[in-house]
DNA sequence: GTATAAAGTTAGATTCATCTAACAAATTTA
DNA sequence: TAAATTTGTTAGATGAATCTAACTTTATAC
């Protein structure tokens, strides 16, 4: 099998899975855009490397060595966007399609100088996770901007919706992460918030935008 | 065909290749270490794909669209190999396989954003030089070490031998691209040559290391 | 200048990742 | 709970890249 496949398996298996850590090969195919047959066979392969348990029509799952597995590649995939954007000038919007290729880069030490370079980032430049050497993920739980309330104060951390379109329309609202947001009003008909942060004043977001932010609670000094 | 496949087989037809820019499919098989008839039924493909001339029998020539192509992949192999040495710290010894898997990337903005990072250079961390957008390579006629007389002083210019064993070879004596050499004299039993550089006054270089290494004559001011 | 060796081709097999068509199991719905 | 829908599997085909075995052409050597 060749590892390109292997590794795009692995991967849509780990991002696609919930909380119960298990995913459907209907799921896999959509995700994927692979058709159901060709999953059902590529999975009863690694079920044999052991790295899913397969068993016919219940839901995959990684096994622990697919995690390892996944992480080590999802890893390879954040540091990437990372060294992308802040070694080399790339725009967040710009970064994925690029690391989608790099990530399959079969070379320890490339990556480990790319995480030497970035001084061992832990988040990627879309507000994930960056998984460690062992596989460990750090998991953060930021909140919704869209569950926020009027009058809070809160700093953007991540956003859910990583597509270009979405990223571009953030970066003509100047909007980054790590920017501190103060909600000014929330519309009661349309859910709309009236935000200010930086030099913007009033900037408005609709509900389905606000669905997509991810922010973090402020941190009071004790 | 898959791409990296065609990618492969083109950039050896180029490297391969005379001065009449002819490979014979034995040379190619054993080049990419993939048996004869392979090699045929791929040239069969890459000529309906215009990128190669194929008469059987007759020795392989690349058309000009194979040359262009061939000599994008190697210009980005070529990038590649100098960014991992001068923006990410990677020995000249350590770059080449790396570059064997980046150079397969699809993204222009990636190797522009490379080259102008590297201020558009024109030669690889081995002296070869890297070609330009439209395939143009500048052609130095460097000649071998082992060609020069005592006395002369020159400069290293390029390595022909680029393998991991013999630039950590050279490595070892300090040598590097743009050193200044004195030839102080040359063994006329087994044409060993004594040279000096830098802080070493005394190395001395068997003929078949001599003749690896590439120099470039010291210009006279007018 | 024929015999031998080397190089190249043809034919046919294999493995991988994919597909479609047909069937089976599980889930949802009425 | 039986019918309909969705999900999953099996079987069989396809195209790519590779191989080996057998054959043909070209080059080399005596």
């Amino acid at each position: 099998m060749n590892s390109f496949t292997a590794e795009n398996y692995l991967k849509a298996l780990f991002t696609t899975s919930n909380e119960s850590e298990e995913v459907t090969v209907n799921e896999l195919s959509k995700q994927l855009n692979i058709k159901m047959p060709t999953v059902t066979s590529m999975m009863k392969k690694l079920a044999e490397k052991k790295l899913v348990y397969y068993e016919s029509y219940k839901p995959l799952r990684l096994t622990a060595k697919g995690k390892k597995e996944a992480s080590r590649i999802i890893r390879k995939h954040r540091l990437t966007e990372m060294f992308l954007t802040q070694q080399m000038g790339f725009g967040w919007e710009d970064v994925h399609a690029i690391a989608e290729q790099v990530e399959h880069i079969q070379s320890r030490e490339f990556f480990e100088k790319m995480d030497e370079l970035l001084g061992y980032p832990r988040f990627d430049p879309h507000g994930s996770p960056i998984p460690d050497k062992n596989g460990k993920i750090e998991r953060k739980n930021f909140n919704k901007l869209s569950e926020c309330k009027a009058g809070e104060q809160v700093i953007l951390a991540a956003v859910i919706n990583t597509s270009v379109e979405f990223l571009k329309s953030l970066n003509r609202r100047d909007l980054k992460l790590g920017l501190q947001l103060k909600i000014k009003s929330i519309s009661p008909a349309d859910k709309t918030m009236e935000v200010s942060y930086g030099k913007r004043k009033s900037e408005k977001f609709s509900h389905v935008v606000c669905e997509q932010l991810l922010i973090e609670n402020i941190l009071k000094k004790a």
